[in-house]
DNA sequence: CGGAACCTTGAGGACGGTCAAAACAGGTGG
DNA sequence: CCACCTGTTTTGACCGTCCTCAAGGTTCCG
C-alpha cells in the first residue's frame, strides 16, 4: 500500500516556483489569460496541501457540500460521473494533469456529480476560499479560471452530441481522439502512441455503451487499421482516418487558448492544419 | 412579419429599474449572489440593445467569433445545438426568460456551438466588454455570473447522463420534468400545465431520439396517465409518477441558489420536499 | 382553398444490449 | 516458482429497443 503523504505548502512570494506543485497550475493559467508577475506570485502562494490517492478513490461525492479545498491534478487521471437510480453509470468527463477537479463547484453549494481517481493520483488541494477570493479579486486570474470552466462546459456539450447522435464506432473514435489531443496538450505524450488507463467498461460508461460492445468496436477499429492496441497501450495508426471516423473537430477544446507544451506529431491538430 | 425593434438603453444610475429590460437580469443575479445596491445599479446600467427575433433565427453561430454583445432572454425560448458531419443535430440545452445566451463564450475566442430561437424571442444584447469588465471587477456580480455558468454546465452533465444511460421513456419524462421545473423557477408557469413550444423532432434532437420514437413514447406516457397533451400544451397529471419514470432529481438545477418566483404546485420540488 | 409543417401509424430491419462462459492478465501468497 | 484469485477481455447466441422508410392525417396559416 502506498503511503499517503501530506504536507502543507505555502512558498514565500517571489520564490522560484519551478519546483512547487502549483507550477503546473500557474503555467496553465498563464496560458488562459495574461497574468502579471503579481498574479503569478499570488497563484503560487495559494495555501494548499499535496496528497496521493489510489484509483477509485472519491475526490468529490454527489450530494455533499463541496470540501473546503479544491483539487488540482499534479499527475494521473480522474473522471466525473453520475448515476441513474437503476445504478447505470455515465462518465461525463475525463481529467488530466493540470485540470482542476472541483472548479465546477467553486461557487455552488452542493456537488451534483462525483469525481473519482482513475489512476494513482497526485493532487494539490487548494484552499477553496483563497481560490474564490483570488478568482473574484484578480481580474486576470479570474479570467483564466473562468476560461478553464468554460472549456470544461464546452467538452460536456460535445459529449452530449457524441453520446446522443453518433454511433458506437464514431463515439469510440471520438473519445480516443480527444484523449490523444488533450494528452498532448498537457505534455503527457508526444506521439500517437499513448497509455490509456481505462478499462473497456469505463470506456463504455464514457460513451453510453456496454463493455461488450466497446470491445467489439475497438476490435473493428483495429481490424480496419485505424488503431493498434496491446495491454493498456493505444496507438493511432491512421490519424486522419480515426479523426474522420470519430467526426473529431478539436474546435471545442479551445486549444487556441492553450499553448501546447511542445510540437509533436499531433501538433497539426492544434493549429487546425490538415 | 414582425418589425425588428432596436433601441439603445443606458438608464441613469439610481433609476428605478422595474421597467427596464435588465430588470429580469439584475433580479436573477441577486438570487445568485448578494449584490450591493451599487452592484445592482451597475448591472442595470450596462449598455444594451433590445431586439425581437423570429423562431429559427441564429443568435450564435458555431465557428464564428463571439459578437460584441451577449444576449439575455427577456421573453421566449431558445436552444443550443451542435451538428455531426452527417448533419445529425443534437440540442444540448434549452433556455428561458432570464437565461443568458452567450455567457458560455464570454471569455472564449470562437463559438463551439450554435444558439437558435425556439419561439419569438425578445433579447437584450448586453455589451460584451462591459459585461466582461463587470464580471471581473465586481466580486459579487462576478460570483453571480459564475454561478450562472456553473449551473449551465451542471445541466450539460445531466444531459450527458440522460442521453447516455436512460431509455427513451425516461429521457422524455426527464426533459419534461426539467422544463416544468425551470419554467416554474423562471415564473413562467404556476401549475403542472404548460405550453411546450417544441416540435417532436426538436424533442428528439434534445434527447438523442428520432421524432417517430418521441411520438410513440409520448403516446405511451399519455396512455399510462402520466401526462396529457393537446396541441402545444402539456399537462403533468401525475407529478410523482413522471418524476419517477424520468429519474428526475432536481439537485442538478441548483435551485437552492435561486429563489423561485412564487409558490406553485411544483414548489415542493424546490425545497426537496416529497 | 391549398400548401407546408407537423403528427401519427405501420412494417421491417439493424444496432447495440443481455446473458453466459471461457480465455487471459496481473498480482498475492504459499 | 507455481497455484490461485480477481478483474478484465473476448467470444457466441439471442433478443429488444429504437431507427428507417413510407404513407396518410391533421393543423395551421396565408
Amino acid at each position: 500500500m502506498l503511503a499517503i503523504e501530506r504536507y502543507v505548502c505555502a512558498p514565500a512570494i517571489g520564490d522560484s516556483m519551478s519546483s512547487t506543485p502549483l507550477e503546473v497550475f500557474s503555467r496553465r493559467l498563464s496560458q488562459r489569460a495574461a497574468l502579471s508577475e503579481d498574479d503569478v506570485a499570488a497563484v503560487a502562494s495559494l495555501p494548499h496541501t499535496v496528497r496521493y490517492v489510489h484509483p477509485t478513490t472519491y475526490i468529490v461525492r454527489e450530494g455533499e457540500a463541496p470540501k473546503p479545498y479544491c483539487g488540482l491534478i499534479i499527475s494521473g487521471m480522474a473522471f466525473r460521473h453520475k448515476l441513474t437510480v437503476t445504478g447505470a453509470r455515465q462518465i461525463v468527463s475525463l481529467h488530466l494533469r493540470g485540470d482542476m477537479l472541483d472548479l465546477q463547484h467553486l461557487f455552488l453549494n452542493v456537488a451534483d456529480h462525483s469525481v473519482q481517481a482513475l489512476t494513482e493520483l497526485q493532487i494539490a488541494d487548494i484552499d477553496r476560499e483563497a481560490l474564490q477570493h483570488i478568482a473574484l479579486t484578480r481580474p486576470a486570474v479570474g479570467r483564466a479560471l473562468w476560461v478553464e470552466g468554460l472549456v470544461d462546459a464546452s467538452i460536456y456539450r460535445e459529449w452530449v452530441l457524441n453520446v446522443g447522435r453518433r454511433d458506437a464506432r464514431a463515439r469510440i473514435a471520438h473519445i480516443l481522439c480527444e484523449i490523444a489531443v488533450r494528452m498532448q496538450a498537457a505534455g503527457i505524450i508526444d506521439a500517437e502512441r499513448f497509455q490509456l488507463p481505462m478499462t473497456q467498461e469505463q470506456l463504455g460508461d464514457a460513451t453510453g455503451l456496454t463493455s461488450v460492445h466497446v470491445n467489439r468496436t475497438i476490435k473493428a477499429l483495429v481490424a480496419d487499421g485505424l488503431i493498434e492496441h496491446g495491454g493498456r497501450w493505444i496507438s493511432i495508426r491512421d490519424w486522419n482516418g480515426i479523426r474522420r471516423e470519430g467526426d473529431f473537430n478539436p474546435l471545442y477544446l479551445h486549444l487556441d487558448q492553450v499553448a501546447p507544451y511542445f510540437d509533436g506529431p499531433l501538433s497539426a491538430v492544434f493549429s487546425g492544419r490538415d
